[in-house]
DNA sequence: CGTCTGAAGGTTATATTATAACATTACAAT
DNA sequence: ATTGTAATGTTATAATATAACCTTCAGACG
């Protein structure tokens, strides 16, 4: 209970109102692929609010799962079309250390994807903090390096999950 | 080692001497598993060659592809393996949006990979800049987040494959 | 309306990456 | 030699991802 208030701004607290994350993720998703000319079918929203299921990331055979026990089958060429549809249109990024897909928060707007992944509970915070992005910079600039794409994700234990003994992860 | 401008000092150059890179690394492993009481077996120096045949990282089937060529055999188990007991010794690194492995260039000291990989030569470069480091430290620390492992892998064009129209291979 | 077209989705098979489970061998210490 | 343990071998399979080809469907247009 000793937690951060700023920590609530990124990592979502234990009891919100996950139903209100979906929803609001599904509704700027319509409004965007509108004003894009994208087509967000019902098959790809299905599966933008299959990774929204959680703040953890879900695998692609996990959300391929989901889809069955709601009687929507699939297969796997199917969810991962969606998923790269999803990831074009900037609405989930991919977490490379767990070969799984997570909601972006700001689908409006470009941003490199910077995660603060907690081992305990699972979650993954979108953070892009401005100083991470400007020492990147500047280090690959001191090298002459062009930077065309950002892989930064930060494993350990978020507030909630510190001193709880909470090492191993759990379900969703 | 507080440097501005030694842009080359990370990416090896074209007409290096990768041979001397193999053999130091080599002997750097060596006296490192020595010191520490570690096995450095064969078939690990082996597999640790093999990883540093180049400076792109290489994938564990690529590995166990080129020890059946030659001559030395193995299931995807064996490689697995030496790979997991290099990584425990810090004397290689999991590059995770390419499923590969990389030499680490400075095995003796812990520290978390910082990495630039170059989509146009596939090489990849360790920084370590301690900028990023402070940064992701400070970014972490403000929402109490505690860290317990990076992964941080910056994609792009090297100095050398900038405007060698060597942009992510096409073919034609 | 009917037809055309291209994108989306379906289907089957397979590629790629990684691990489980158990048997055998190598090796150092007693 | 005996024994305990680490390393390796062996077989099978899990988990993740894509290739190739076919069908369906929504919208454009005459
Ligand atoms: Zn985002
Ligand atoms: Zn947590
Ligand atoms: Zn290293
Ligand atoms: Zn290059």
């Amino acid at each position: 209970m000793a937690g951060k208030s700023n920590a609530r701004a990124v990592f979502a607290a234990a009891d919100h109102d996950h139903d209100h994350c979906i929803d609001s993720a599904l509704d700027a998703a319509s409004g965007l692929c509108a004003r894009r000319g994208a087509r967000l079918t019902a098959q790809r929203r299905r599966v933008l609010a299959l990774v929204w299921r959680s703040h953890a990331p879900q695998g692609a055979y996990a959300i391929l799962a989901t889809l069955h026990r709601d009687g929507h089958p699939a297969a796997p060429p199917t969810v991962y079309r969606a998923l790269d549809f999803l990831l074009a249109q900037g609405l989930i990024h991919r977490i490379e250390s767990l070969n799984a897909f997570v909601g972006c928060p700001t689908p409006d707007t470009p941003h490199p994807g910077h995660f603060l992944i907690c081992d305990g509970c699972g979650a993954a915070a979108e953070v892009n903090d401005r100083r991470i992005g400007a020492a990147i910079r500047r280090s690959a600039g001191d090298v002459g390096f062009r930077i065309e794409r950002q892989t930064i994700e930060l494993r350990g234990l978020c507030p909630e999950c510190q001193g709880t003994g909470q090492e191993p992860a759990h379900g969703d």
